[in-house]
DNA sequence: GCGGCATTCAACCAATTGGTTGACAAACGC
DNA sequence: GCGTTTGTCAACCAATTGGTTGAATGCCGC
C-alpha cells in the first residue's frame, strides 16, 4: 500500500545529511544510539529525535537488548522510493524519445505543410 | 560529485505531495506554471514558489515562451538518488545475506559437524 | 503606448523542524 | 536497594516552510 504520506516521510527524513548519514551508516550493520551519535557534535538528543524521524518512515526499527536498543536498517522502504522515480524517470524518458521521433518526422515531411505540433498537453 | 547539498534539496523537494504531483505531470510533458496551478485548490503563486523548489533542486527548468514560462522536467537528477538508495540498499542486502550464512553455520556447527550450503551459495 | 495576461517578488503568518537543556525511566553491576 | 549507563520525554528557541494577499514585471494585442 503505497500512500504518499510515507512516500512524505521517506523523502523527508532523507533531506537530512545526517539522517542521510545515519542510514549509510546502518547499511554496514545495526548500532545503538550512542554509538550512533558518537561522531556528530550534536546532542544524543538529537540524535534520537533523528532516529524517531527515520523510524516514524520506517526506515528503520529498534528492538530491545538490555538497556541498549539496537537500531536497525529497514531496506524494503527503498523500493517504495525507487518504483516512485523509476516510474517518472521512465515515462519522462518515454516521451522524449517519442518527441525525437516526433522531430524527426517532421524533419522529414518538411515540405508537407501543416504545423509544427505543440502537442496536446498534460493538461488534464 | 558528492554534493549533498543537491541531495538535501532534491529529497527535501520530493517529500511534498504536491511538488511530486507536479513532478509526475511534468513526466507527461512540459506545462506552463498556470496549467499546473489550476488542478490545485492553491494559489498560482503557491505553486509558482513549489517550481522554484523543484528548480532549486535540479529537477526542473524554465524556458521562455512569449509570456509563459514552460517547465521542464529534468529527468537526470533521479540518477542521483537511485544511485544513493541503491549504494545503501545493496550493502544492507549484502550484510543481510552474509549474517543469514552465519546464522547457518552456527545451526550448523550446533549439531557438531559437517557443512553444508545454507541456500547454496548465495555470496556475492 | 495602453491594457491585459502570465508570472514573479515582497511582506506577512502559522506550523513545522532541528537544535538545546533538564528531568525522567528502564535495566544492569554491585 | 543504589548508583550508573542508556535512552526517551518535555519545554523551549531560532530558522525554515507552505500558505496567503498585494504590488511589480515582462510581453503580447490592439
Amino acid at each position: 500500500m503505497a500512500r504518499p504520506e510515507q512516500l512524505d516521510r521517506v523523502f523527508a527524513a532523507l533531506a537530512d545529511p545526517t539522517r542521510r548519514d545515519l542510514v549509510a551508516r546502518l547499511a554496514g550493520g545495526d548500532a545503538t544510539v550512542g554509538e550512533l551519535a558518537a561522531p556528530y557534535a550534536v546532542s544524543l538528543q538529537a540524535v534520537s529525535k533523528h532516529l524517531k524521524v527515520l523510524e516514524d518512515a520506517g526506515l528503520v526499527s529498534r528492538s530491545r537488548d538490555a538497556q541498549r536498543r539496537p537500531v536497525h536498517l529497514e531496506a524494503e522502504v527503498f523500493d517504495l522510493m525507487t518504483k516512485w522515480i523509476e516510474r517518472y524517470r521512465r515515462q519522462a524518458e518515454e516521451r522524449y524519445q517519442r518527441l525525437d521521433a516526433v522531430l524527426a518526422q517532421m524533419q522529414d515531411d518538411d515540405r508537407g505543410a501543416g504545423r509544427a505540433a505543440p502537442d496536446e498537453g498534460a493538461a488534464s
